[in-house]
DNA sequence: CTAAATGATACTAAGATAGTATCAATTGAA
DNA sequence: TTCAATTGATACTATCTTAGTATCATTTAG
């Protein structure tokens, strides 16, 4: 079972960095190469990765020599279940096959109505969990 | 997200079909041509599917003429986590990129342990719930 | 014997995943 | 002004997974 994507671990890895080296040395701006120095991960794809948490509005960027990537907010204020959805869409356990289509049985389907009920425990559990946390 | 895949979704229409086959008529012997008739599914597929379930110790398989499947088990006793986990194997919601390899940072992983316990929250709740009830 | 059923295996088309490669645009500084 | 460092955007690709189909083998009730 794939709960976590590699965009989203990839993700996660260069938000608990950028928050440690905010932490510890008061680091704003990181850049691309900075992460991939410490963290090992691919260059290009790493970049595009972090253009989609800046697009999301997760991470301010900046362009040209001093450039790189910044909180655009707290990291306190980022969670778990936001990187997620940003690379992921929405939390959801209860898709079926039929998606798309309507179900003939959406609203009578039991299978479905116990995995909403788990689907919003999980949400919130997720949705408790901070990158601040996390990278401490 | 894909949690339900489609093998473990066919699994359990064709499941609940017997479940209510079982309740209703009796019926304690269902086949696949039973099930595609009903539910309409893919024969060939749903027949590896089911074959899985038998492997599995979930159904019993008979061959020849008036063959098909049975419960090997009563539907009470099988549970949503029993299903989801022959066609995706144990429920882990932790499975991080460096799988196999050994991550360097596993035990202190912060990530890892949070998920770890959503995880172990996630299992008991798919665990307790069963064919029969979703039958009903 | 034969029709009806499962068992097993090989094949395939489409889509997702995890990247690489390239060039464009921006910007700070020599 | 020029240049190097940085992100932005897009096109391409190799591999894997998914969701099947096709086919033949085996078993068994009647």
């Amino acid at each position: 079972m794939r709960f976590i994507t590699r965009d989203t671990d990839y993700a996660l890895r260069a938000l608990l960095f950028m928050a440690r080296a905010l932490r510890h040395e008061n680091k704003k701006i990181v850049t691309v190469e900075d992460i991939v120095a410490e963290e090992k991960l691919p260059r290009v794809f790493l970049r595009r990765i972090l253009q989609k948490l800046a697009v999301k509005g997760v991470l301010s960027s900046y362009k040209g020599k001093a450039g790189g990537f910044s909180f655009a907010m707290v990291p306190k204020k980022i969670s778990l279940a936001d990187v997620i959805i940003v690379y992921q869409g929405e939390i959801d356990l209860t898709n079926c096959f039929l998606q798309g289509k309507i179900c003939p049985n959406r609203t009578r389907c039991k299978v479905r109505k116990k995995i909403k009920a788990i689907n919003a425990k999980l949400i919130k559990e997720l949705g408790g969990i901070n990158i601040e946390e996390l990278s401490g």
